[in-house]
DNA sequence: GCCATCCGTGCAAGCGTTTGCACAAGCAGG
DNA sequence: CCTGCTTGTGCAAACGCTTGCACGGATGGC
């Protein structure tokens, strides 16, 4: 392929000159003006197209004021969860005519630095997944006017959100536990940094402490694999009598490092003790692990996500919403059964 | 925390009128111009922090032309290797002060209309890591003269590239598996959709094979979990006599899904059969897999891309290159060693 | 046949920045 | 005291698009 002439960018300016009539003009004949003469509209349509013409998105931004950019900060894109909630953010959004920005992909808060990209590249709007607390995004935006969505996150200042419901996610696998005939129930948690985590524990905690039944032990699990392992190894060191029937994880990637752990220390799962996780990513559906867990509804959380930060972007002063979307327990092998009814 | 007044966004108009010079001055002060006197150029400095004054990249984009966007075309997020790079590459973008415009981060090819974001948003730079063949996306931009740089990618059109020596990732772990006692190999390849691919399998099958060593059966692994899993049950299932003795695949997730296979058919790995992969995700190394495999040195590939494109937006007529990063072998568990010397 | 309408189109301002050029003031050398 | 340089600052154009307003011409009602 040879190279092409590199010949400038088609304008507005290019093409109405072209076709013979003003700027204005072509301009509002290729958003459909109705003003416009069906004929003429043809036919400056068909200049655009043959041109290659492409709209300056920033040219116009400067007299419209919108960006059609979305600020995105995501949490550590090596968790599954969070890169499945990536793929599903960048779909819906291309749907939308949204581009994203993305600010943060890594643990760890953002830095102010980024944070201000926001405001430079003026998103529309800003779309907080990241699990991390002190999201300086957030405030940069609420302070400038910015709409902030939560996704999966509890909704702060002036944002909205859209998340799992989680403490039902804990109460329903609690009762899934405890009808399965466990008793002792260890739960892995992410140290407090998460509201998610809480959420899911004071649920699951509620639901399964009672009679006869109670949350024996508490560990970290830092989110990560490795924590989870730590957790796992715990576990499997505590005697025989103490030692927890069943173990829920706040979240997969948690499970899946206890799970390894208490199967390298020589427990069997399920039929020594029982794990269960959160979230439902992928890789805990894998025959290894096959792990029960409560999968959160990904894409109808995003979904509703992007509805909200619409909605504020065309009404700025739309009040703050907190959408609770219910998950779904799946069953897998990783925990044993409740008896056949 | 009350409802800022919402006041307007400062401009340099505003700040010049504070300052009571013009805004031009405002604008050479703020970039410390050296034709600004010190004193004003700290007063000016002043008031601009006082009144939290973020520079509109849009409108300088206008005027300048370059919008410090980056475009980012990535595969599947859900792949750990991709998230990996995304973490990377979205970290060092922002320690050069480059944002990323992210267009796609998924399977498949890019969209048409997605890769015309590209054009709209007037990104001064394409970063295409996507291992798919037909990326819309870089032809736009070539045709556009947008620069383009792949990562881990087979340079095509007016692009550059920064990826790892495949071939040579190949040969080395021919040669460690050789080394190891192996004569009969199995390989796991992507089918034929990625160069990456068929450069590794190219490397290792031409040092595996040779005396008394062959390379004695392919697969086609789907760059999945799950197509690595279905060639690991067609391993397990040939007679014993002709089965492999090692497995080499092409990357680590399709390694993880073989190595799975091969223990829930009753095999041992390494014992009974060895299993290799490459890019040294973390996943792969997780006590229950401990995958020998190929690192690539992803933080470099990334910072060389990066250069590589800083170089090409500074000037676009340089030259095109293409830099072979070396990456290292990394053994672990999941083959049997060499004998110690 | 005249005025009121309406339709199709163009003019021009404005969005916030950058930057080439001009201009004013100060100063040194002749 | 004038010329010529330096230094500090402002003017205004340009970037590509949107949009309120105005204007010319056709149409219709009376």
């Amino acid at each position: 392929m040879e190279d092409a002439p590199h010949r400038p960018r088609p304008t507005l300016s290019s093409l109405s000159a072209a076709a013979g009539v003003s700027i204005s003009t072509v301009s509002r004949a290729l958003k459909g003006d109705a003003r416009i003469s069906a004929r003429l509209r043809a036919s400056i349509a068909a200049l655009a197209q043959e041109a290659g013409y492409q709209p300056d998105i920033l040219a116009r931004a400067m007299s419209s004021g919108r960006t059609g950019l979305l600020g995105l900060v995501l949490g550590p894109a090596t968790n599954p969860f969070y890169a499945a909630l990536l793929e599903e953010v960048v779909q819906q959004a291309a749907a939308r005519a949204m581009r994203l920005l993305i600010l943060h992909a890594g643990p760890g808060p953002i830095e102010d630095r980024t944070a201000e990209a926001l405001l430079q590249y003026r998103v529309d709007g800003c779309l907080v997944t990241s699990a991390d607390m002190s999201s300086r995004a957030a405030e940069v935006c609420a302070r400038s006017g910015v709409p902030v969505v939560m996704i999966n996150r509890v909704p702060r200042l002036h944002a909205s959100a859209a998340s799992c419901d989680n403490e039902e996610g804990g109460r329903e696998m609690a009762r899934f536990l405890r009808a399965g005939g466990h008793r002792r129930a260890a739960v892995i948690h992410t140290g407090g940094a998460s509201s998610n985590g809480l959420d899911r524990e004071r649920g699951f905690t509620e639901a399964f402490a009672g009679r006869k039944a109670e949350v024996a032990a508490r560990f970290d699990g830092r989110s990560t694999y490795e924590g989870g392992w730590a957790a796992g190894e715990a576990i499997a060191a505590m005697p025989q009598k103490r030692r927890p029937d069943c173990v829920f994880a706040v979240s997969d990637i948690i499970a899946m490092g206890a799970m390894d752990a208490l199967r390298a220390a020589g427990l069997r799962v399920p039929k020594d003790i029982s794990v269960t996780g959160f979230d439902s990513i992928p890789d805990a559906a894998r025959p290894p692990y096959a792990i029960t867990s409560y999968e959160q509804p990904v894409a109808a959380m995003v979904a509703r996500g992007l509805d909200l930060l619409a909605a504020r972007i065309a009404r700025p002063d739309t009040p703050d919403e907190a959408v609770l979307l219910r998950g779904r327990l799946v069953i897998r092998r990783s925990a044993r059964l409740p008896p056949a009814p």
